[in-house]
DNA sequence: TCTGGGGTCCTAGGACCC
DNA sequence: TCTGGGGTCCTAGGACCC
C-alpha cells in the first residue's frame, strides 16, 4: 500500500522485515476457468453448451469441477455427487482425467515460466507469477497480462480469468473478480474501496469456522476487519490474528515462489460401502502404502513419521504415527508399519471404516540423491 | 445434502534433556 | 526434598486450500 506508514508499530514489526524502500511488485494471478470440465468440453464438442460435471462417480463422490452450464442448477465443487445428480438429472457426469489435465496444467506453466521471473503453482488449474523484474510499471505490467493470458487462451483453447496486483492475496482476489474470461488489475490506490465491503469469507485463509467466530465479535465484512486493533485480533486467533490483520489492510508480503520439495506424501481411499473385514483393510494398507512408496522414491525421498488415517462410518477421524530414526521408502517397509499401527492402535468398532489412509511426513533427501549431488559438483 | 483426495500450516500437551 | 526454564521432538487433531 503506498501508506504503510501510518499504522504505527505493530502491524510494522508484524510484517517482519525488508519492507522499507521495498518497491511495488507486480504479482499476477491466473485461474483456468472450469477447468476439468472445460478441459472435457473442449476435448469432445458434443459436450460443448450441455451442463458437465466432473468429480468422482462411485456412491461417495464428491464434484470437482462444474461447467458454467451446470452451475446454473446449483452445482459446486465439493457437492456430494448424489445432489448433484437429483440437481441435474440431464447433466453430463464424468470420472477425472488427471494424466490429460496435467498435461495442459504444464502448457500454461511453460508460458508462464517464459513471461514471468517466478511461478508458484498452486494446484493444476492456478498459479501466482511475479513479473516485477520484467515490467517498467504498472500499465506495462498489465500490458503483459494481457499478452500471456492470449498465449493461454491460444495454447490450450481453453479460457482463463487473470488478476493483477502489489501482492498475492490481492491478485488471488481480482483473478476471482475478473471470472469467467477476464482480466483484472488492482492499483494499489484502488484496493480500500475494494476490500472493505467484501465479506470476511472471501479472504483466503477464512474458513467456516473463523468466519463465525469473527461473526460472534460483530465482523462482517473486510471493513469491519480492518478496524479491529491487532491486539484484539492477536488475542482472539494467536498467530492468525496478526494474518487476519494484515490480509484486512490489503497487505501480503509473502513472494512468489516454487516449493522445492514435498512436506508429505499420503494415499487414501474413501471405500464405496464401509469395510469390516481386517485382512482386506490391511491389504488395502499395503497397497497404499506401495503407492506412496512409488513415489518417495520417484522423488528420490526417505519419511521419517508414516501415518495411518482411518473414518469411521459416523465420520469420526483419527490418526496414528510413528517415527523413525532413519528415513524409510521401502514399500515392504511402510506396509508393515501401516498394518502394525492398524492393527494394534485403532478400535474399529463393528461398524467398520469408511476412509482408510496411508501417509509419511518427516521427508528429507535420500542417499543416493545426496550422492548424486556430490556427483554434480564434481565431488565424486 | 451427507460429506473426495491431495496437500499446507498451526496448536497443544507431554517426554526428555540440559 | 522440592522445583526453574528453555529447547526440541513427537503425537493427535484441526483449519484451510484447491
Amino acid at each position: 500500500m503506498t501508506d504503510d506508514r501510518r499504522t504505527g508499530l505493530p502491524s510494522a514489526a508484524a510484517r517482519g522485515v525488508g519492507l522499507e524502500g521495498a518497491h511495488d511488485r507486480y504479482i499476477g494471478h491466473l485461474d483456468m476457468d472450469a477447468f476439468f470440465a472445460a478441459v472435457e468440453q473442449r476435448d469432445r464438442p458434443e459436450l460443448r453448451g450441455r451442463p458437465v460435471i466432473v468429480g468422482g462417480l462411485g456412491p461417495r463422490g464428491v464434484v470437482s469441477t462444474a461447467s458454467y452450464e451446470a452451475r446454473v442448477f446449483g452445482i459446486g465443487s465439493a457437492m456430494p455427487m448424489s445432489r448433484a445428480r437429483r440437481l441435474c438429472p440431464q447433466g453430463v457426469f464424468l470420472s477425472p482425467r488427471f494424466s490429460r489435465y496435467k498435461a495442459v496444467s504444464e502448457q500454461v506453466r511453460a508460458i508462464l515460466h517464459n513471461a514471468a521471473s517466478a511461478i508458484e503453482p498452486v494446484s493444476l488449474d492456478e498459479a501466482f507469477f511475479d513479473l516485477t523484474a520484467r515490467a517498467a510499471s504498472f500499465a506495462d505490467a498489465t500490458k503483459q497480462v494481457i499478452a500471456i493470458k492470449a498465449e493461454v487462451e491460444r495454447t490450450t483453447r481453453l479460457r482463463c480469468s487473470v488478476g493483477l496486483a502489489p501482492n498475492r492475496l490481492l491478485a488471488k482476489l481480482a483473478s476471482e473478480l475478473a471470472k469467467p474470461g477476464g482480466i483484472r488489475p488492482i492499483a494499489p490506490s484502488q484496493v480500500r474501496d475494494l476490500l472493505d465491503p467484501l465479506p470476511v469469507g472471501r479472504l483466503p485463509g477464512v474458513g467456516p469456522v473463523t468466519r463465525r467466530r469473527l461473526a460472534g465479535i460483530g465482523v462482517q465484512t473486510v471493513g469491519q476487519l480492518r478496524r479491529i486493533a491487532p491486539e484484539v485480533l492477536v488475542r482472539e486467533f494467536g498467530q492468525h490474528g496478526g494474518y487476519l490483520h494484515r490480509i484486512a489492510h490489503g497487505e501480503d508480503e509473502t513472494p512468489v515462489a516454487a516449493r522445492v520439495e514435498s512436506r508429505s506424501i499420503s494415499r487414501e481411499v474413501t471405500f464405496p460401502e464401509d469395510v469390516t473385514d481386517r485382512q482386506h483393510l490391511e491389504a488395502v494398507a499395503r497397497e497404499l502404502s506401495a503407492d506412496v512408496a512409488r513415489q518417495l522414491q520417484q522423488e528420490k525421498l526417505v519419511a521419517k513419521t508414516v501415518r495411518i488415517k482411518v473414518r469411521f462410518p459416523d465420520f469420526r477421524t483419527e490418526t496414528r504415527q510413528a517415527s523413525f530414526g532413519v528415513g524409510i521408502d521401502s514399500p515392504h517397509l511402510l506396509g508393515q508399519v501401516a498394518t502394525d499401527l492398524l492393527r494394534h492402535r485403532v478400535e474399529i468398532g463393528s461398524g467398520g471404516l469408511r476412509l482408510l489412509g496411508v501417509g509419511t511426513g518427516g521427508l528429507h533427501r535420500s542417499a543416493a540423491r545426496q550422492l548424486s549431488l556430490f556427483d554434480e559438483t564434481g565431488w565424486g
